[in-house]
DNA sequence: CTAAAGCCTCACACCGACGTTAGAGTCAAG
DNA sequence: CTTGACTCTAACGTCGGTGTGAGGCTTTAG
C-alpha cells in the first residue's frame, strides 16, 4: 500500500510516517518513481512505534527493539558470541522498558488517587440528586501523600 | 533550603528546577534577595514532577496532579459540575495511560521472550547457577558497534 | 574587607516530534 | 490529453524540555 492508504489506516499522519522512515523506524520499499509502498505488517509496526514513542522511549530504543519485536528470530546471528553481544543489548532495551512501564504505573496510580478523591470524597452533606454510582466515597481524606514513588 | 541544594538532592538541574516554577508546578517562597526558598517536601515533589514528565503525561494533568498535592482537597472545585468534568478529564488520561501501559507491557512480555531465546540457545542446555537477572555475564568479546542505536 | 561561590533574570540555542507550505512529479479516470 | 487526487523532496515553523551563556546582585569564608 501506498503512504496515503497507510495513514488512513493506522491514524498516522503522512509526515510522521515519512519521519518515521527518516528515522529508520519503517523502511518501505520503493517504486521506480519514488512512491513509497508499505507492508501489512507496516501497520502493525506503526501502532507498536506510535505506542512506544509516546511513552517517550528514545528512537534507538524503539528502533531495535522493533528490529525484533516485528523481525523475530530471523534476526538473529549465528555467531555465538554476535547472540551474547544482541542478548546483552536487548536486555538492556528490556530494563529501559520496565523502568518505563514502572514509571507510568506509578504516575497513573498517583492519578487514580486523585481521581477517586475527586469523584468521591467531597461529596458533601446533603446532595440528593448526586448519581452515586461508579466510584467508591472512600479515599483519602485529609489528602496526604498517599501514593509512594517509584524509582 | 536553597536550590542548588534542591538540585543536588533530587538530581534535577537548577534549570529544569527554574522552569517547573515557571510552569506553575513548584512554588518557592523567595527571601527578600529574591533566593528561591524550598522545603523538604519539595525533594518528593520534584521526583513526582520528573516522574510524570518522564511518562509524558500532559502538561495540564501533571499541573492538576501537583496542585493536588500541593493544595490537597483545596484543589478540588466546589461546583459539582467543575469536578465531575474534571474527573472526567482525569479518567480519561488514567484510561489512556492504562492503555499504554497495557500496550507496553506486551512489547516488553515479547522482547523478554526474545532475549530469553537468544540467551538460551547461548547458554545451551545446562547451566544451572545462572541468575537471570544481571547483564555483563560474557558479553562484548570482539568489540565493536554491532547494534549501534542512533543518537 | 574581599574574593569566591551561589543566585538572580533574561535570552538565545538545541533537539525531538511533529505541522505546514511550496513547488514539482505521478497516476487513474474521464 | 487533461484534470485532480496523490505523492515526492526540501525547508521552515512550533512547542515542550533543557543547556548555556551574559551581566549583575547576594551570601559566605577567610
Amino acid at each position: 500500500m501506498r503512504i496515503g492508504e497507510l495513514s488512513a489506516r493506522t491514524g498516522a499522519s503522512v509526515r510522521m510516517l515519512r519521519y518515521y522512515e527518516e528515522q529508520g523506524l519503517l523502511t518501505p520499499v520503493r517504486t521506480e518513481s519514488g512512491y513509497r509502498i508499505y507492508q501489512e505488517s507496516d501497520v502493525d509496526r506503526v501502532a507498536r512505534i506510535r505506542c512506544m514513542l509516546s511513552a517517550a522511549l528514545p528512537s534507538g530504543v524503539v528502533g531495535q527493539a522493533l528490529r525484533f519485536l516485528l523481525d523475530g528470530r530471523a534476526a538473529i546471528p549465528d555467531e555465538p558470541a554476535d547472540r551474547a553481544r544482541l542478548a546483552d543489548t536487548l536486555q538492556g532495551e528490556l530494563n529501559l522498558l520496565t523502568e518505563k512501564i514502572e514509571s507510568l504505573r506509578s504516575s497513573r496510580d498517583l492519578l487514580a488517587t486523585i481521581v477517586a478523591d475527586v469523584r468521591g470524597d467531597v461529596v458533601g452533606p446533603g446532595h440528593p440528586g448526586d448519581p452515586g454510582g461508579a466510584v467508591a466515597r472512600r479515599s483519602v481524606r485529609k489528602a496526604g501523600p498517599a501514593v509512594g514513588l517509584a524509582r
